[in-house]
RNA sequence: CAAGUAAACCGGGUGACCGCCCUGACUUCUAGUCGGGGAGGAAAGUCCGAGCUCCACCAGGCAGGAUGCUGGGUAACACCCAGGAGGGGCGACCCUACGGAUAGUGCCACAGAAACAUACCGUCCUUCCCUUUGGGAGAGAUAAGGGUGAAAUGGUGGGGUAAGAGCCCACCAGCGGUUGGGUGACCAACCGGCUGGGAAAACCCCAUCCGGAGCAAGACCAAAUAGGGGGAUAAAGGGAUGCCUGGCCCCGUCCCCGGGUUGGUCGCUUGACCCUUCCGGUAACGGAAGGGCUAGAUAGAUGGUCACCGUCCUUCCCAUUUGGGAAGGAUACAGAACUCGGCUUACAGGUUUACUUGCUCC
RNA sequence: GUGAGUGUAGCCCAGAGGCCUAAGGCGCCAGGUUGUGGCCCUGGAUAUCGAGGGUUCAAAUCCCUCCACUCACC
């Protein structure tokens, strides 16, 4: 899998683990950190609580999918914490979870400028001063 | 028809749109176009056995571990097949850690006289004493009966005896021997004497087998750092990795500290492989001929959204022999990560074959 | 991938074939004490010994198979 729009590295995660700022819905917790790419990276965080390997492999491939719809902001290093509560998740209910999450965070292509554009710039100021 | 036993197998299908990984050809210039392929019977648990790679090579011993009726199969196995013995089931059939307890050490709580060599209550005989019915003391015989226990030294019946006892007899169980059958475990017949627990999933003994580490093995390329400090050493030291020994080969060095690296390619899928037919074998399996190529990711591809059809269950309606229609629900367990052979465990529902028992009809 | 360990009452834990119908501490309940509460005293309840099977006369303990959890190494 080419690694442009992937996080890889466990660093990588570890750097958004511990900088980045996070929300949370039942299903999914995403935290973000601006990367300063000309593009947005994501990875998934699905531990064993959630299930054995079919259920945990479903849920990143469902994710997956809704990610490759969404179009995204650029510029963000984004990684989703699956809950166990996600297991017995349909596509319809993760994907208006994830599009509730990026719409929180401002960072949807279409809507995310076009509503809330100040509290954008905010709260990517937030994070650099964190750096 | 019902209940069951044993084996083998399937484990959703079709279509549309949008995607992912590998690969072939073409275009061209590093992205497209057109093809091809893309999870399982357990891929799982990681419980065994191997291949493969590295540890320089070989042999022996100790320790440790594994296996444990017999014969065969296999690359090997704790697996498979066939057979024996024991046990379970009316039966088809199923289950079995199934070597050794006179090689030794230790254990068997409580109860009981006694748990390994013992005599409590008893039974019998005899001597002495108490004047008698009877009682007491002592010497001896006995293992039938009582009682305890999970277990008490063959069982049942008869004879026999002072009372008893395999003391004797018949049958049964066990042991030993002879003969016969079988490659063997073992079986059958006959004879003999009369026989003294359990536990080796207590330590152990016997027989057989086993070197260690693991694809993050290992090889190559690129990049980067150091070319340092300390210690041990020349008839010694080190190089196998539980310990020891011997041989042989290699190194002139070895160990510690410090420093650097987590990029790419190979290994990586042609293999004890799969299918069909024939031959040998009771079978597991082996041999021959022909045909086939069937996932290779690297934060980890094989997906998402729908539509229709299957299958099963429930309810209702039509029909009342099969069946037809509608609505709702269910559609399992589970995801390759070096590769095989097994074992174990999980699994909605379904199919086929052979057989057993019972009922009914001809 | 390899290796090691743990599972016993709500929690922490003892046990090492028979005296285990399982000890102890914290917690819980009831009573006493106190004007009330705490401390204290007395009594009580709470355990399919992770699950299933086996060996044994007898299993929390020995053996096998599963389940869950934890740790270590590269």
């Amino acid at each position: 899998m080419r690694g442009e729009e992937y996080l890889t590295k466990p660093q990588q995660y570890a750097l958004v683990y511990s900088k980045g700022s996070s929300l949370a819905s039942n299903l999914v917790v995403m935290k973000t950190l601006p990367s300063g790419l000309a593009w947005s990276r994501y990875g998934f965080s699905v531990s064993k609580r959630v299930g054995g390997a079919v259920t945990r492999n479903r849920v990143k491939r469902l994710l997956r999918e809704i990610l490759r719809i969404t179009p995204l902001k650029s510029g963000w290093d984004i990684v989703f914490i699956v809950r166990p509560a996600a297991a017995t998740a349909d596509y319809t209910g993760l994907k208006s979870s994830v599009d509730g999450l990026l719409s929180r965070a401002g960072l949807l292509e279409t809507e995310g400028r076009a509503a809330f554009p100040s509290e954008v710039k905010g709260r990517v100021v937030e994070n650099q001063r964190f750096n």
